[in-house]
Order: C-alpha cells, then sequence, then structure tokens
DNA sequence: TTGAAAGCGCTAACAG
DNA sequence: CTGTTAGCGCTTTCAA
C-alpha cells in the first residue's frame, strides 16, 4: 500500500515541538500536562495540515492493547450470525474498539486455531464465539484464565463464561403446545444438530409439551443432524415414510422448514390442510410463504446487543459479569400454519 | 486480558540462543540462515513447549506488514454482504491475513471515517468495499494513492479502481424480456437506490427491453428509493394506485419484491393471476412463496470469491489488475411467476 | 512547561 | 553458524 502515512515525528516537526509533547497534546492532556495554549494549538493544527492518523499498529505494541474485538463464527454467512456481526461491530466502533471476523466453517479445528490466532497473535481484547460445541476445553481455557468472552446463541453448563442465547426451551415449549392445542397427537420433530444447546434445549421444550399433554415423547418423532435445509428436507422425507400418521411438524430453524417445504411440495401436501408446520426462528419472508408460518420468533438484535455490552463490559471494568446465562426472551406469532390434524377433520 | 502472553525473548532464553537466532529457526529460515539442526530443533521445541505464538502485533510495526484486510458495507447483516464476507475471510485466511470488518449503516460521513481509520490508522494493507455511492473523491483519493482496493456490486466510472459487479443490465433486461414476452404493456419497475450503479443499470436493461418491445419506458411506472422492504412495499402502493392498468412489476431487490408481496396481501392480488412479479437476486425462500418467484439470480460467492482474489493478487503481486471491471453472469430462474395480462385472459 | 530516553516484541542488517 | 544492534511509531516516566 503506498502513500506513507504521516507519522507523530512529522507533525511534531511541523509544529516545533518534540514528538513527546506532540502526544501529549493529542491526547487532549493539554491540562494535565500543563501544555501552553499556543504550543497545543500548534500540534493540533500542524496534525490537521498534515491529516495525521495515529498508528494504531504502534500504540498497540506500546499499551499493550490491540483496540481488536474478535468475533468467531461457525458460518458468517449466515442471517443470524451477520445481524450479531452488525450489532458487535456497532458497538465496538462505539467504544474505539475494531473487528475481527473469523469463520470456522462448522470446524471444530477451525475453531481452536481461529481462537489461538485471534487470542495470543492478534492479542484481541475480547471475544465473542459462537461455538461448534463438542469438547470444548479450550473455552474452559479461556475461563481458567479470564478472557474476555462471550459465548452466543449457544452455552455450556459445565464453562464459566458469559453466554447469551434465547429461551430455547420455552420457544420448544410453546410452539408444541400451539400444535397440541391444535388435536394433534402425531407430531414430528425436525431437530437441529444435536448436542448444541440450542438444539437440546428446543428438544426439551418439545419434549415437555409432549408429555404434559399426555403425548409419549417417541426419540423415532425426531429426525436431523444440522440446522440446514439439507437435513430438514431428509429428516421429513424419512419421518413422513417412517411415521404416516404424523400431522404436525416442528422445525428448530428457518433453513429445516425449507427443507420440509420442499419435501411438502414434492408430495403435493399443502399447509396446513394436510399438515401443519411451526418453526423455530422468525424470518421477514415467514409472511409470504404458501402458508405463512407460525413461528417463534428470537430477537437476534437483542442477542447481538446483550453479548456486545456484555463483552465491552468486560473489557472496561475488566470485571466478569454477575451472571453467566442471559436468556432473551422468545415470542409465538401465529401465523395460521397450524390446521387440525385430517384425521379429525 | 490477563495471562501475559509468551514473548520470542522466553523462547530463545529456554532454547539458549539468542532472540535473532530463534526468529530465524521460527521463519523456516534455518537452511537459509544456515542455522545447525541442534539449535533448530531447540528453538522449536522451545516454542511448542511454551506455546509460543508471535505477536502480529509487534511483527506488524516492524514489517510494516498489519497482516490485516478491511471490508466496508452498508450492512453487515444482509445476507448479501454477509455471503460476501465470508467469502473474503475464507481467502485472507487462507493467505494468512484476518478481516477487520466495518458497517457504515449506509451512511456516507460514517463510510469516510471508517475508510480513513482503516486505511491511516490500521494499515490494512487491502480493502473490499462496498460504497454507498454519491460523491466518491475519498474512493478517487484511493486510487491515487495506488491503494490495493476493490470495489464490490457497484462500481464508478470515473474511478480507477478493480470492481465487480453482476451483469446488472443483462438481468434487468431478462427479466423485462421475459414479462414482455407474456403479453405485458403496463409493467411497473420497483427500483433500488437510484445513482448506485447495480440499480441504474438494472434499470438500463429494464428500459431498454421495453423499447426493443415497443413500448414506451415511461419515468412514472419506475418507482423506489432503496433496496429495503419498506419503499418495495410504499413503491407498489402508489404504482398500484397511480396506475392502475399495471399489471407486472420488477423488484429490483428480494425486499423490494416482500415489500410487493405485502402490498399485493392486502389487496387480495394473486401472483401470478392477478399481478404477475420477478425479483432481482434469488433467495432460498423464493421457490417456497404463495408464488414460487421467478428471479434473476446473482451469484453471490462468485462475485465474494473474485473480489477477495483480486484484492489478494493485488496486494501479493502489488500490481494493479489489468481488468478494471469484473462482470459477473447473471441467470434467469424461471419459477412461473409471470402469468398472462389480466385484460388478455 | 517541555524534552530526552527507554521500551513494547519483533526482524534484519551487520558483525563476528 | 550465531549474537549484537538498531529501529518500526508510539507513550510515559524521569529530568530539567
Amino acid at each position: 500500500m503506498p502513500a506513507e502515512p504521516v507519522t507523530l515525528e512529522q507533525v511534531a516537526a511541523a509544529a516545533g515541538v518534540s514528538p513527546s509533547t506532540a502526544s501529549r497534546a493529542l491526547a487532549g492532556k493539554a491540562r494535565e500536562c500543563r501544555i501552553s495554549p499556543q504550543t497545543e494549538e500548534a500540534v493540533l493544527k500542524a496534525a490537521r495540515g498534515l491529516g495525521f492518523q495515529p498508528s494504531q499498529v504502534a500504540r498497540s505494541l506500546r499499551n499493550r492493547r490491540s483496540g481488536l474485538i474478535g468475533l468467531l463464527v461457525p458460518d458468517a454467512s449466515n442471517p443470524f450470525f451477520a445481524a450479531i456481526a452488525r450489532k458487535a461491530t456497532m458497538f465496538a466502533e462505539r467504544h474505539g474498539l475494531s473487528t475481527l471476523l473469523a469463520d470456522s466453517h462448522d470446524s471444530m479445528e477451525h475453531e481452536r486455531e481461529l481462537l489461538a490466532h485471534l487470542m495470543q497473535s492478534r492479542q484481541v481484547e475480547g471475544l465473542i464465539i459462537c461455538s461448534i460445541g463438542g469438547s470444548h476445553d479450550h473455552l474452559s481455557d479461556l475461563a481458567r484464565k479470564g478472557a474476555n468472552v462471550v459465548i452466543v446463541d449457544r452455552w455450556f453448563s459445565d464453562i464459566q463464561l458469559p453466554s447469551v442465547t434465547s429461551d430455547n426451551e420455552r420457544g420448544g415449549y410453546l410452539a408444541t403446545k400451539a400444535i397440541i392445542d391444535h388435536g394433534h397427537r402425531d407430531i414430528g420433530c425436525l431437530q437441529g444438530r444435536p448436542g448444541t444447546s440450542s438444539n437440546d434445549e428446543r428438544l426439551k421444550g418439545f419434549t415437555r409439551a409432549l408429555v404434559e399433554g399426555g403425548l409419549t415423547a417417541d426419540g423415532s418423532l425426531v429426525r436431523g443432524d444440522d440446522f440446514s435445509l439439507q437435513s430438514g428436507y431428509r429428516s421429513t422425507c424419512e419421518l413422513l415414510k417412517a411415521r404416516p400418521g404424523i400431522s404436525a411438524l416442528f422445525a428448530f430453524s428457518n433453513q429445516n422448514a425449507l427443507g420440509a417445504l420442499r419435501a411438502f411440495a414434492e408430495r403435493k401436501l399443502r399447509v396446513p390442510e394436510d399438515i401443519s408446520l411451526v418453526m423455530f426462528d422468525d424470518a421477514p419472508f415467514a409472511e409470504f410463504l404458501a402458508s405463512p408460518l407460525s413461528v417463534i420468533r428470537q430477537d437476534v438484535e437483542a442477542i447481538g446487543s446483550c453479548a456486545a455490552e456484555l463483552l465491552i463490559g468486560q473489557i472496561r471494568t475488566a470485571e466478569r459479569p454477575k451472571e453467566m446465562l442471559h436468556r432473551v426472551p422468545v415470542e409465538f406469532v401465529d401465523r395460521a400454519s397450524i390446521g387440525r390434524p385430517r384425521s379429525l377433520v
């Protein structure tokens, strides 16, 4: 990148003072350091004239503060994480911090590597991470070291790090209860990635509603490997085949739901006449689908803001938040995609 | 962030050599610098043992290379930019570069500030930017300075910077021609942000198709302020009122199209029976809408990859690419959302 | 009220 | 084959 940047030394020279004085003046320490108003003015003018911007690189080294936060997600192109990324950058910027984006591609190995790179090499002052899950000793390491880390979307009961996540259990419960209340007895579940807290909690809510409704929580009603459209499609096909009596499905993500819709379309099944569908996570398109979908809406913006605030607070005060687990409320949005089961029609 | 990082000095001490030797060994210059195998091994072992990760901060200062690229977009939560962000981080990482994410909030002022910060303060080695447009002397500055910059999605004829964008004119033309071929004579246009090349080129294609089809390209058929759902909704309402004869709409973004669908829903208009609709930019949900939408599909991944490749190439070779304007092909995807105009039914 | 000097952690001449 | 030295641009003692 040509065009050498202007250094403090040049500003100092232009103002006819030493670099130290220039530094002090520019840091707004004129009062504190009792710099004469003329000198201060001269420095400020020189800096302005030369278009001086202090090198954050040099500053980072000297101050031992990189002015960076890291954002580590499994898929940066996922709208959910993109929304969080936006909130994070906004908050960070407001506090003079820049944001490093890293994408682990749903790979634990990458997650570990990127984490190490961000923490050690880049020396980020804080980190927002959505971990793949599975083994997570790298996260307990962070906790032990007292690093400024906030976990989003997922959390781990055995790890003492502040986490922000939707009230997944309640969402799972509300969706399932709504389905049961319409008279359904055979309800399938398109789950996301088993083992992630967001998935398992939704499943827990699903099961609780079934039990409360006097239905058996049969494992064969639950299918799915991850939150993708493909998984949703595959699982729907399997479920419809294995359990033809199923009259309603609960999809754990909007991609899972789109996969279900693809399977429905191939079978000419209409929602909600032939089959009912509810999905977790609202989307702008949900109300314009062939049949608008009832959803559990999670407040992605709130999750992002909460995570960013917790992180910045931690960085500023160097104190761990008191509460470790932050639950963001969810809400059932009824768009009439739950009908009566065919057997009752 | 507690836990002091391990420094090169410590590694050197542990290996019983000087920092310079340690540096050379770790840089893989053992051969080149004719370091004895034992010494090399000792250094490597010490580094591994201590978990040494060189400080990118110190390295940046010394090498005058930050190892950073910047990504400056108007809205990081927009799936389009999120997809580009993902590609950019992937490529960057593969080349040992990290990615700084910045969000200008569709504000020119922020764009300028963030740009200056990234270039001067953070000293990024390259930048991918989707500029708001409007005035853009800050971009010509970059061009003049020979900075490594790639413009995505939009471009400016008077600026000599490599740009990557969809073949918008062709997309606009294809969509409009498809509509005309179905017999429509009154075709409305829901545009995005006027003044942006992506918008204006689509409009150009729209107009060309109209003229070729012997229709008058009437300015009153075109409405819209930006690529948002709100603009799409508002413009649709206005158009349906001002020009009741309109039998088809071309929306310049999927948000614009969702806005149109909202307006249709309020008026109980069905697609394509009552009105036809085509949108620019495909989306996973497009095929599951009440009426699946025919779209102009742009290859977002290709745009992201192309931009990232151009940038990395520029950084590595310190040479400007020969071609300034890179067009990524678009494709018309027919999902039967264009019917015959009511007047002909 | 200001300047000189040291040093953050690393690398690359330049000497041995 | 390896060590010493200097310096990237900045901030902050310490000294004047």
